[in-house]
RNA sequence: GUGAGUGUAGCUCAAGGGCAGAGCACUGGACUGUGGCUCCAGGGGUUGGGGGUUCGAAACCCCUCACUCACCCCA
């Protein structure tokens, strides 16, 4: 085979295309229904975006993104995320604005050179949905229960929502400071990646997955416990807002963002069912961050979904949206030279009038014909010859049933509403 | 980037040093205006690629590539 798809990108070929295709609808439909307007941006930004906003020692930035250069030079990466592009545009545009509050959701596909593995791929599609301009818990509840309600929980096997706080400028440090003294009197039980990061990045230090520093871990100091009173208070509300919303969670100490920027809660939805990549949705409150990109001090709170593993899960538990009707109405099949042009102008009307129709036109037996049509998942064949040609009639036959109706074919309303009805035998 | 497992027909898989096969799918026919069934026939392969061992390699050895899973990281 000359050439393939490179490595950790996938075709996605009918009907997983199809299916796909309703699993993003539902999901826009879902952030819609919560207020949230689409915005499309650009599949590539200045690369300096994103090493400021996931954050330069991240490995993300170090070593996992798509760069190129423009002709002028520029550095440019092909999106990793879509929080940054969205901040980008939304200070750019002036959506972020002190005192001004936006809801915002974006669609599409990200890329990351990773090596991949179950439900992960070097091109995947998020969604994810932000709301710039507001610092109350309320609008975290409310995010966080459109994902919870709408996008999932019941559909998603095995599902569990994790929340966290991380605080805010106020009180991080003091907590940074009690957890590095911790680690650092533990310094001889921990692996060597946790030695280092205890240094650079202690907060990442807890989301460590290596068997043997999981006990000092499990004890270390928790930072909802040295919470400033206005984050505490913040993140009581939250729970609180969630517990009364109905919607169960588990407050998961270890849960961390590593960068500054991101404030008060972090919250992620993980499955068992996933494989090792078990989350498969996440967010937080990051309001630092349009500020760190040159914007304004406005506060904002987002997540995103990562479709192929939401797509995963719900093929799991069978819950995927469901196709709506046949592929193709009709399928028209003239069965000799003269009937021809009389079939294009059938397929002509019909389309004209909403039904999606095929020509069939290269079978010679009509068994074939039957077949190719059942194949390209019609619902119905119809037929033209002679004596069709010569009445202005089309002998139609509904494939599942075997009811066969000779129907007129001028004008063409009148086949299309026919086509449209229930299709039950004629009165004798 | 590291490790393990797997690569044979379009798909699922046999053959474990001695003729590369089956089922499904595909094409044609039985069957020229009425399908799904059945029967018959046919096309398809440098056994992922390269090198080596051997009289002989799909099989054994080395290299390489790809896929899968895991580490790592994350959606």
């Amino acid at each position: 085979m000359k050439y393939q798809a490179p490595r950790g990108v996938k075709d996605l070929l009918p009907p997983e295309s199809e299916l796909f295709r309703l699993l993003e609808d539902e999901v826009r439909e879902v952030f819609g229904r919560s207020g949230f307007r689409e915005i499309r941006l650009p599949l590539f930004e200045s690369a300096d975006l994103f090493a400021r906003s996931i954050g330069e020692s991240t490995d993300i930035v170090e070593k996992e993104m798509y760069l190129f250069s423009g002709k002028g030079g520029e550095s440019l990466a092909l999106r990793p995320e879509g929080t940054a592009s969205l901040i980008r545009a939304a200070i750019e545009h002036r959506l972020a604005e002190p005192g001004r509050l936006e809801r915002l959701f974006y669609q599409g596909p990200m890329f990351r050179h990773e090596r991949p593995q179950a439900g992960r791929l070097r091109q995947f599609h998020q969604a994810g949905a932000e709301i710039l301009g507001s610092s109350d818990p309320d609008d975290d509840v409310d995010l966080i229960a459109t994902v919870s309600r709408h996008a999932g929980i019941s559909r998603v096997p095995a599902s569990r929502l994790l929340i966290n706080s991380m605080g805010c400028p106020e009180c991080r440090p003091g907590y940074r400071e009690i957890l590095v003294d911790y680690l650092e009197k533990n310094h001889d039980l921990l692996c060597e990646t946790c030695r280092r990061r205890t240094k650079t990045n202690p907060l990442r230090v807890l989301d460590c997955k290596i068997p043997s520093c999981q006990p000092v871990l499990e004890s270390a100091p928790h930072l909802v416990e040295f919470l400033c009173p206005a984050s505490r208070s913040h993140f009581d509300r939250v729970c609180r807002g969630l517990e009364g919303e109905g919607i169960s969670f588990t407050v998961s100490h270890r849960l961390v963002r590593g960068l500054d920027y991101y404030t008060e809660t972090a919250f992620e939805w993980v499955s068992d069912a996933l494989g090792a990549q078990s989350t498969w949705a996440a967010g937080g409150r990051y309001n630092g961050l349009v500020r760190h990109l040159g914007g304004g001090d406005v506060p904002g709170v987002g997540l995103a979904i990562g479709i192929e593993r939401l797509f995963l899960l719900r093929e799991l538990a069978g819950t995927l949206p469901q196709k709506a009707g046949a592929a193709v109405h009709l399928a028209v099949h003239p069965l000799e030279e003269a009937a021809r042009p009389y079939a294009h102008r059938i397929l002509a009307s019909l389309r004209d009038n909403g039904i999606s129709a095929v020509g069939i036109f290269g079978q010679t037996r009509l068994k074939k014909a039957f077949l190719q049509a059942e194949r390209e998942g019609a619902l119905f064949i119809g037929l033209l010859g002679g004596d069709e040609l010569s009445t202005g009639t089309i002998t139609i036959k509904h494939l599942a049933t075997g009811i066969q109706k000779s129907l007129p074919t001028f004008p063409p309303e009148y086949l299309s509403k026919a086509l449209r009805e229930p299709w039950t035998p004629d009165p004798v």
